[in-house]
DNA sequence: GGAACGTTTCGGTGCGCGCCGAAGCATCGA
DNA sequence: TCGATGCTTCGGCGCGCACCGAAACGTTCC
């Protein structure tokens, strides 16, 4: 393969972004969330027809990737690389200023005012803590917990093990509908859910599915998972 | 700016590579040389009036700069944000093959047979102690060392202080013609080239311009600067 | 079973851009 | 001063691609 087919195949990966259209759907996904092509379509300004063709291109490319729920499409970004990728080309052009003070307000309050997903954390609460998961690598890609994961897991004195023994997943990413990210559930997010409430760090709130992380709560989910940064 | 606004600026940074031609001379100035339009015409494939008029695009991006010498214009890469740029795209079309082990043979043997240029070091010597140089943070962007390339000076019992204090400029990039990369000039490049020659690392050939590492030499620039690795 | 909704396919239209050769400009050496 | 060399500019040509609406397909709900 000699330069010039080099050079091609780095032009095709490049012009698959080259597109406006394409580069504000990128761009929209960035934000880490999950939408309808319906949805992009609106947001980018164009055609549902012409969204529904650049999406085919984006996820031939590999930078995004698509759930199916019945008629419903979902895009997302496809991994940490296909964002970086996005984000460093961003750089080039001009830097995105800071979000404002009131944003993240906003979303510690989220952050306070959880909902429950039948018996697990969901909404931005169940959101951040997955997150929070998978950055101090507790949990891995795969189905189970991290050796670190199991150690953390016996110091809140859960019985982790029972859970990973049931027929249930036990490490499960749940698309969340209202957030756009994946939440987690499965044995492992029942379990964390029934402890939490246990320890007192979370209580039930006036309505089933509202809970709320008590003040105890939010210090100790602070301290362990950065939950509220 | 709206999300189409950003988008479009997005898509103009990628529509500067996802052109066959640019995408070819970004990957040829990858090795961090710099080539004349011409030879980069010649590499790439094209016309010259077409390879002129790239190089414009990839100036005006940013992603390119140039340096005039009399009639001809050599081109290099602009940073190592650029290079980094250029590199995650490639990865995401398919890695390069490591190089030849033959390859690496004949660049240390053109480490070995070095060649001074007036009273510093060039030639791929040169140009490798520049790189060692920087990459061990001995010496900054700016024109001066940093804290910890006075204290490695001082350890070499080199007396850099009356260098800088000389009107020529100190550290001084100087564009290597054979190798197109930079290799270290000014003061401190006459400072170190005369030292080696005083410790016996280095010494004169059978003509002037022609010096050799010695054997005591290249085991010290090794242990040093890792000029052999 | 039919209506509503989300998505996809396809043909038509228009525009942007890459290619080149010829001519011109700037620099260098004899 | 003139020829050679490196590079730039420009007009012409051709092609690839993004846009859309209409129609069709698949899923969901009543």
């Amino acid at each position: 393969m000699d330069a010039r087919e080099n050079g091609a195949a780095l032009a095709r990966a490049a012009s698959v972004i080259s597109d406006t259209s394409r580069a504000t759907i990128l761009l929209i996904l960035l934000d880490g969330r999950a939408w309808t092509a319906t949805e992009l379509a609106a947001q980018a300004g164009i055609a549902r027809s012409t969204a529904s063709e650049h999406l085919h291109v984006l996820v031939d490319s590999g930078l995004v990737v698509e759930r199916r729920a019945g008629r419903h499409r979902y895009l997302s970004l496809a991994d940490a690389r296909a964002a970086a990728l996005v984000e460093s080309l961003s750089l080039s052009t001009v830097a995105p200023p800071p979000k404002p003070s009131l944003r993240a307000i906003a979303a510690d309050r989220a952050l306070r005012e959880a909902r429950s997903c039948y018996d697990h954390l969901a909404g931005a609460a169940g959101v951040a803590m997955l997150g929070a998961l998978e950055a101090r690598e507790l949990i891995g890609p795969g189905p189970g917990l991290t050796s670190a994961g199991e150690r953390w897991c016996a110091e809140l004195g859960l019985d982790f093990e029972s859970a990973a023994r049931s027929r249930r997943p036990f490490v499960r990413r749940c698309l969340d509908w209202t957030e756009r990210r994946d939440h987690l559930a499965g044995g492992l997010g029942a379990a964390l859910f029934e402890r939490f409430l246990e320890l007192g760090w979370l209580a039930r709130g006036p309505v089933p599915r509202a809970v709320r992380v008590t003040g105890p709560g939010r210090a100790e989910l602070q301290a362990r998972l950065g939950l509220f940064e």
